[in-house]
DNA sequence: TTCTAATCGAGACGGTACGTCTTGTCTTGTT
DNA sequence: AACAAGACAAGACGTACCGTCTCGATTAGAA
C-alpha cells in the first residue's frame, strides 16, 4: 500500500492525523458547533494542541478536511449514480435518498457546519467545490448525458444548470428549514427539472 | 401607539436600540464576521454590554434584528413586483436586479451572516421565514398568481415550489461561490423555471 | 476605617484580591515553586486568570505581593525589637528566633519563591527593599541606637553595616544550605558582631 | 586524560558537550533567565534537544555544569589568595576585587542564574558547595591559617564563620540590590572581620 | 571495504501553562 | 430607574517549552 517514503515513517503522523479527524467528525456529529472548539478535539484525539494547529491553520480547516475524509478513498464506482435506462426514476431514486440524508442529526450537524465555514472563507469554498462537489456533480453529468444520449433530454440543455434546478431547491429548503423534505417534494423537482430540460421542446 | 410610560422614557430606549442595531449593521458589513463581537457592536454605538443583552439573548439574535430592522417600514408595495403583464421580462428584471445585488460587497457580507445564524439556529430560522422571507415571498406569489390568471402559468403550479425553482439555484451558487451570477445566469433560470411551470402542457 | 470611597465599592475587589493572595501564599507554602503557576493560584482562589493580569503583570508580582500583604498591618510596635536593657541577650533572643523561622518548611519555601524573584527583577528587588526590608531593619536600628545611646554599641557604627554582619551570614547560609541554623551559631554571630561593632576600641 | 573507551570516540561526545556549556553560559550571560530553555541552548549550541537531556536531568543541571566548567581547570595555585604576610591589606585586596566583578552584567547574570537553581534546588546546592563553594573557600581558609600562625588573627577562630562574616554582607548585597559595593565598603567589611577575630582579645 | 551499532541533528509528539480575548452576568456610579 | 462603563468567573484562543520519541545521516570500529 504504501510507496517508496517508508510505512514506518508514516505511521505515527498518519495516526495522529486519523485520530483527530475522527475526532472533529464525531464532536461535530454530537453537539452544537460551538461546542466545537480545537481544544475538546485534541482532547477526544488525545493529540496536542499544537499537533493540530501544525497542520491545519484554523478550526475550520479542520472540520473541513474532517468532512473531506469521509469522501475520500471514494473511487468512481462508489458515486456513480444508478442507471437503469429510465432518467426520471433514477433521479427520483436518488432525490429520494438525498432527502432522506438530510434527516439524519448527525449528517445534518456534519453539513450545516461545513456549509458554515465554506459560506465565510472562499478558500475553503473553493476546495469544497474542487474536492467534495465536483467529483459527485461530474457523476451526476455522467448520468445526465448519457440521457441525452438516449433522448431523454435536450442535448443541447446546460448541465450544470440542470443539476442546480434540480438539488438546489432542495439545499435551500433544508438550510433554511423551510419544510419538509418529503419524496414527494424530492419527485415533484424531478418532474419540474425534466419538464424544463426533456427532450420535448418547440 | 405609545403607553403609560411615556414618550420621553421610551425615546431613550428607541435611540440605544437603533445605535445598537446599526452599530452591528455596520460592523458585518465591513469586515469578517468572526470580528463582530457583542462589545465591538457596544462599543461602536456607544453603550454598555447589558443594553444589548437585557433585549438579545445573543449575537446572533442582534445581527438578525439588525438585517431584519433593514426590511421594516416597507409597506407591501414597496415589495411589490413590477407586472408589465409579461411575466417573462418582468422575472428577468428581478433576477437580474437580484444576482446584480449579491455582488455589493458589504450586502455580500450582511447575508452571509444572516444564513451563518440561520443555518445554525432553528428559531432564528423560523424568525426569518416568517418575518423576512415570507413577505417577500407572498409579493413574488401575487405576481405568479397574476400571471396563471393571466394564463401565463399552469394555473396548478405550486407557487412555494416555482419560487423555489427560480431561486434556490442562485442562492446557492452565492453561497457557494460556485460561478458568476450574470445577467445572461438570471435569464436561463427564468426560462428553465417557465418552461417547467409555463402553460403548454400536454 | 474606611473613608470617603465607600465600603461597598470596593468590597468585590477586595474579597477576589485577598483571595488571590490567600491562594498564592498557601501554594507557593505547600509545594514546589515551579508548580505555582498562574492558573492554579486562579483556580484555588476561585478567580479568573484576567481578575489577576488585571492587577498584576506577572507571576512574580503576584507573589510578591502574598508575601508583602502578611507583614502589612503590622505597625511600628509589632515589629520593634525586645529591649531589656541588655544588648547581647536581647540580639540573641532575636537571632535564635529568626534561625528557627528559617526552619519551618513553609516559611522556608515562601522565602526562597520571594528571593528567587527579588533576585531577578530589579524592581521587585526596590520594593522589596522599601516595603520589607527598610521597615524591619529600621525597628532592628531603633534599638541598636538605644545601644548606642546606652553605650553597648560603637557610637559611631554604621548601622546598616551592622545589621549586615549579624544577619547577612544567617542569611547566606540558610539560601545555600550552608550548614545547620544553632542557638549556638545564632549566638556567635552576636558575639562576633559585638566584638567588631562593641564600645571598647582603642 | 583519555580513558577505555578511546579518544576519537568521546572526541565527538565532548566537542558537543563543550558546545552546550558554551552556549548555556553565553545565553545566560546574554539575556533574562527565563528566556534560557533548553531548546534556546540546543539552537544555539546546534545540537539536538536530546543530546542535552542524554546528559543532564534539566535546564539548572545544565546552567550550573555551564558555570561550574568555568572555574574547571583551575588548580589550587590559582584560586590561591596572595599571601605578602599583612592580612589586612591581603583581604582587602581581593575584597575589591570581589566586589569589582559583581558590576560585570554578564557576571551578574551568570552568579543570578546560578543563585536562583542553587536556593530552589538542595542537591544542586550540595554539589554547587563541594565544587565550587568549598575549593575556594579552603584556599581562602589557608591564607587565615597563615595569619593565624602570624599572630594576627585569634587562633581560636572558627574559620567558616570568619568566611561568612566576611563575605555574606557582600553577597548579601549583591543579591538584594541593597547598595554599591564600593571599595571603602570592601575595606569596612575586613576592618569589621578583623575587630571581631583580630588578635587583641581580652 | 563493507557492515553494524551507536550517536547525532532535527524536529514531531502529548502535555502544561502562558497571557489575551470574549462571553454573559454583576456592580458601581451617573444622569 | 435605566444607563455606560467595565469588573468579574469561565474558558477557548494560538504560542512557547517541556521532556519523550522517531527519524534518517553520519560515524566509528569490527568483520
Amino acid at each position: 500500500m504504501s510507496n517508496a517514503k517508508g510505512p514506518d515513517h508514516s505511521r505515527r503522523k498518519e495516526r495522529s492525523r486519523q485520530a483527530i479527524l475522527s475526532a472533529a467528525r464525531s464532536l461535530v456529529a454530537e453537539q452544537a458547533y460551538d461546542k466545537v472548539t480545537v481544544e475538546a478535539i485534541a482532547a477526544r484525539a488525545g493529540v496536542g494542541k499544537q499537533t493540530i494547529y501544525r497542520r491545519w491553520p484554523s478550526r475550520s480547516a479542520v472540520v473541513f478536511a474532517a468532512v473531506l475524509a469521509l469522501s475520500e478513498g471514494a473511487d468512481g464506482q462508489s458515486v456513480a449514480l444508478p442507471d437503469t435506462g429510465d432518467l426520471e426514476s433514477d433521479l427520483k431514486l436518488v432525490m429520494r435518498a438525498t432527502a432522506e440524508e438530510f434527516a439524519d442529526p448527525s449528517f445534518d450537524r456534519l453539513l450545516r457546519a461545513l456549509n458554515t465555514e465554506i459560506a465565510n472563507d472562499a478558500e475553503l469554498a473553493a476546495e469544497y467545490r474542487e474536492k467534495l462537489a465536483r467529483p459527485l456533480d461530474e457523476a451526476k453529468k455522467a448520468r445526465l448525458r448519457s440521457a441525452q444520449e438516449a433522448g431523454q433530454l435536450d442535448p443541447d440543455a446546460d448541465l450544470d444548470l440542470v443539476l442546480e434546478v434540480l438539488y438546489a431547491p432542495l439545499f435551500q429548503r433544508w438550510l433554511h428549514r423551510g419544510g419538509p423534505l418529503t419524496p414527494a417534494y424530492a419527485d415533484a423537482l424531478v418532474d419540474a427539472t425534466l419538464r424544463a430540460f426533456g427532450p420535448a421542446r418547440p
